[in-house]
DNA sequence: CTAGGGTTAG
C-alpha cells in the first residue's frame, strides 16, 4: 500500500465512524474527495459505501448533487459497474463533461461501442467541447469496432481541431480504426503523417494490412520497419508471421525466425506458436515439427496449430497422431481444435471419422460452440447426411447467423433448393443474414429458375440494403439469366459501377447471354470487359466461346480463339478446344476441326472428340466420325450415347450392317456395365 | 487514465 491509498483508507474510516456517531457535519465536499480516490483506485466497495451513506444522509438532494453524482458516476464507471454507473448517470440533473467521459470509456471498454458513441454524440450536441486526449482513443476504437468509417473520420477531424493531432496514442488508435474499417490507404496516410511512429504503430500497420488481405503490403511494412532501426517486439513477430504463412513466403519467414533467435524475442509462447503455424502454412511440416520439438512449454494452441498443419498438408494420419499425443499429454482440445478437425473430415469427406470427433467434442463439452456446431452441420451435409445436419441445427441457439449459413449451403450441396428457400424464410425470424448467407442462398434461386421468386429475393435484398455488393449482384445476374430474364439481369449488372465489376460478375452476364443464344451480345460484352482492364479467365473464355458456337458465329469464334492463343496461351483448356471443335463442326468445317484437335498441345479429352463425333452425325461424315468414335470409345467406354451417335451416321448413309454391329457392341457393353461400374466406384 | 499481437474460417 502506498502513502496515497493509506491516507484514503484513513479518510474513509474516519468518514464512517463519524457517520456512526450521527455527526452530520461531514460535508459533501469531504465525500467528494473520497469518491475521487475511489475512482483512482477503482474501489467499487468503497464507492458503494459512499453511495449508501449519501442516500441515508440526503446528500443527493442538495444543490451540490451534480458534482457529487458525476463523481459517483465516474467511480462506478471506472470500476466497470455499468448498471450502477448508468443509474447514477441517469439521475444527474445535468450531464457533465466528467460523467460523459467516464461513461464513454466504460462502454467502450465493456464492448458496448454503440452506447459509447451515442453518449459521445450527445455530449457534443449538448454543447460540450470535444473530449480531451485520453478519451479520444476510446471513441475512435468504438468507431472501429462498429465499422463506422464516416463517424471515425469525423472524430479524426475533431481530434485535429482540438490540437491532439500529434498525440501518439490517438494516432495509433486512428491507424487501428481505419484498418478495422478496411481503409488501408487512409491508415497509410495517417501513418506517414506521424512524426514519431512507435513500434505499436508499425505493428498496427502490419496486422492491419494482413486483415485486409494485403499480406504483401504487410511484409513491405515489416521490411521498412527493420530498415528504420526501430526494434521489433513480440507483437511484431506474431503480426508478420501470419503474412509469411499466407503468402507462403518461406524466405521472410526464416528471416523472422532468425530475428527471434537473435533478439531474444521468443519469451512468449505465442511467438513460437506463430512460428510453427508459419512453417506449416509454408508446407514445411518437418520444420514446424522441429520448432515444436524445441518448445519446452506447449499449450492447446500449439497442438491445434500442429494438427491443422498436418491437415493442411494433406496428412490426416499425422493429424490423428498429434491428437493422440495431445490426449496423452493431458491437454484438452478446445472448440477451435475440434472445429478444424471436423472441417477436415467434411472436406475429405469422412463420415466415420467425423462422428468420432463429434463424440470427442461432446466429451470435452464444446459441442455447443457455434464454430463446432457449424462445422458439424457442414460435415453431415458434405457426407450427404443432411438429416443429421438438421439434427445439429435443431439444437443450436438459432440466433447466430453462421449455423444457418452452413445449413443453407448444405441444402444447395444436396440439391434441395426449395428447402433452402424455406429455411431462409425461417431464418429471418431468428438471425440476421449476412453476405455469406446470400452467397449460399442465391444458387438455390438459380436452381429454381423461377422468375417470380427471383424478383422476390431481389426486392428483399434491396429492402434489406444488400444490393450494393458485387458478389450478391453476381448471384442475382445468374438467377435472372437462369430464370430467363436477361433484361433484369443486365439491369442488376448495370447497377454495379465499372470499378466494382469483377471477373465473376462479368462472367455471369456473359454466360447469361451466351446460354440463351445471344452470341453477339456475349462477345461484345466480353470485349468491353477486356477493355475495362479485367483479364479474362478460363471460365469467361469457355462461356463466350459457347455463345459463339450456339449462335453459329464461326469467324468471331475463331478470332477470339486466336486472340486467346496469342494473349492468354496458359488459359487454354480442353473445354475451349471442345467449343471450337463444336463451332467448326456445326458449320461443316470438319476437316478444320480435326486439324485443330491434332494441333492440341495436350491430350484431347472425350469432350473434344465427342464434339467432333456429334458434328460428324449432322454432316454424315463417316471417315472422321469413325476416327472420333475410336477415341471416345477408348476414353469413355461406358457412355452408350457415343455408340448411338456412330450408329446414327451409319444408318444415315445406309450402312445398315455397320449400324447393327455397333448396336451389338453397345448391348454387350451394357451387360458389362453394372459390375464394371461398381468396381470403378 | 489512452494504442498493436497467437490456433478455425468458406
Amino acid at each position: 500500500m502506498n502513502g496515497q491509498s493509506q491516507s484514503f483508507s484513513r479518510t474513509l474510516k474516519h468518514l464512517f465512524s463519524s457517520a456512526a456517531a450521527a455527526d452530520n457535519t461531514i460535508s459533501v465536499a469531504k465525500c467528494e474527495s473520497v469518491l475521487y480516490h475511489c475512482a483512482n483506485t477503482k474501489s467499487v466497495s468503497s464507492t458503494k459505501k459512499i453511495h449508501a451513506y449519501a442516500i441515508r444522509n440526503g446528500l443527493l438532494s442538495s444543490h451540490h448533487s451534480t458534482h457529487f453524482l458525476s463523481l459517483l458516476t465516474a467511480a462506478y464507471a471506472v470500476g466497470g459497474q455499468a448498471v450502477f454507473a448508468r443509474q447514477v448517470f441517469d439521475r444527474l440533473p445535468q450531464r457533465t463533461l466528467r460523467s460523459y467521459k467516464s461513461m464513454i470509456r466504460m462502454y467502450a471498454e465493456n464492448g458496448s461501442s454503440r452506447e459509447a458513441l451515442r453518449l459521445f454524440v450527445e455530449m457534443l450536441e449538448s454543447g460540450h467541447s470535444g473530449p480531451e486526449k485520453y478519451t479520444y482513443p476510446f471513441v475512435i476504437r468504438a468507431c472501429g469496432d462498429l465499422l463506422m468509417l464516416e463517424l471515425g473520420t469525423a472524430v479524426h477531424g475533431l481530434a485535429l481541431i482540438s490540437g491532439c493531432g500529434t498525440d501518439t496514442f490517438i494516432g495509433n488508435s486512428l491507424l487501428a480504426m481505419y484498418m478495422n474499417c478496411g481503409d488501408t490507404e487512409r491508415a497509410k496516410q495517417v501513418f506517414e503523417a506521424m512524426r514519431e511512429p512507435t513500434i505499436v504503430s508499425w505493428n498496427t500497420m502490419i496486422s492491419g494490412y494482413l486483415r485486409n488481405d494485403k499480406a504483401a503490403a504487410a511484409l513491405m511494412m515489416f521490411h521498412e520497419l527493420v530498415n528504420s532501426g526501430v526494434d521489433a517486439d513480440c507483437a511484431t513477430i506474431v503480426s508478420v508471421l501470419p503474412a509469411c504463412g499466407y503468402l507462403k513466403d518461406l524466405d521472410v519467414g526464416r528471416e523472422v525466425h532468425l530475428l527471434v533467435e537473435e533478439k531474444g524475442l521468443g519469451k512468449k509462447l505465442s511467438v513460437w506458436n506463430a512460428l510453427v503455424d508459419m512453417y506449416a502454412k509454408c508446407g514445411k511440416m518437418d520444420e514446424a515439427q522441429s520448432v515444436y520439438d524445441s518448445m519446452i512449454d506447449r499449450d492447446v494452441v500449439t497442438w491445434t496449430t500442429m494438427i491443422n498443419g498436418y491437415i493442411l498438408n494433406g496428412d490426416v494420419n499425422g493429424a490423428l497422431e498429434m491428437c493422440r499425443l495431445m490426449q496423452f499429454e493431458g491437454v484438452r482440445p478446445n472448440a477451435v481444435t475440434l472445429a478444424s478437425l471436423l472441417a477436415a473430415c467434411a472436406s475429405l469427406p469422412d463420415l466415420k471419422l467425423g462422428k468420432c470427433f463429434h463424440g470427442w467434442a461432446i466429451r470435452h463439452n464444446v459441442e455447443s460452440d457455434v464454430n463446432v456446431e457449424t462445422a458439424l452441420i457442414d460435415l453431415y451435409a458434405k457426407c450427404n447426411y443432411i438429416s443429421l445436419s438438421f439434427q445439429v441445427l435443431s439444437k443450436t441457439s438459432k440466433k447466430r447467423t453462421v449455423p444457418w449459413n452452413a445449413i443453407l449451403s448444405g441444402c444447395i450441396l444436396n440439391e434441395r433448393a426449395r428447402e433452402a428457400i424455406e429455411l431462409f424464410k425461417q431464418m429471418l425470424f431468428e438471425a440476421k443474414p449476412n453476405d455469406a448467407t446470400f452467397k449460399s442462398l442465391l444458387p438455390a434461386y438459380a436452381m429454381e429458375a423461377d422468375l417470380q421468386q427471383a424478383m422476390n429475393i431481389h426486392s428483399y435484398l434491396i429492402r434489406a440494403g444488400f444490393f450494393l455488393r458485387t458478389q450478391i449482384a453476381t448471384g442475382l445476374v445468374d438467377i435472372y439469366s437462369k430464370a430467363g430474364s436477361l433484361e433484369s439481369g443486365h439491369k442488376v449488372f448495370n447497377g454495379i459501377i465499372e470499378k466494382n465489376r469483377d471477373i465473376v460478375l462479368w462472367g455471369a452476364i456473359v454466360s447469361g447471354y451466351a446460354m440463351h443464344g445471344h452470341g453477339n451480345v456475349a462477345l461484345s460484352l466480353f470485349y468491353n470487359m477486356v477493355m475495362s482492364g479485367i483479364k479474362p479467365n478460363e471460365v469467361t473464355f469457355t462461356s463466350v466461346l459457347h455463345g459463339c458456337s450456339h449462335a453459329g458465329l464461326v469467324d468471331d469464334g475463331l478470332t477470339l480463339f486466336n486472340f486467346m492463343k496469342g494473349s492468354y496461351p496458359l488459359c487454354l483448356r480442353t473445354d475451349h478446344y471442345a467449343c471450337m471443335v463444336d463451332l467448326l463442326g456445326r458449320a461443316g468445317r470438319l476437316q478444320e476441326a480435326h486439324n485443330l484437335i491434332k494441333s492440341m498441345p495436350f491430350q484431347p479429352s472425350h469432350t473434344v472428340w465427342g464434339a467432333l463425333l456429334g458434328a460428324c452425325v449432322i454432316h454424315e461424315n463417316v471417315e472422321l466420325g469413325e476416327e472420333a468414335a475410336k477415341w471416345v470409345f477408348e476414353l469413355e467406354p461406358y457412355n452408350t450415347g457415343n455408340y448411338i451417335l456412330l450408329g446414327n451416321i451409319y444408318a444415315a448413309i445406309g450402312r445398315w450392317e455397320d449400324a447393327e454391329k455397333i448396336r451389338c457392341r453397345m448391348k454387350n457393353l451394357q451387360l458389362l456395365k453394372s459390375p464394371a461400374q461398381s468396381v470403378l466406384r
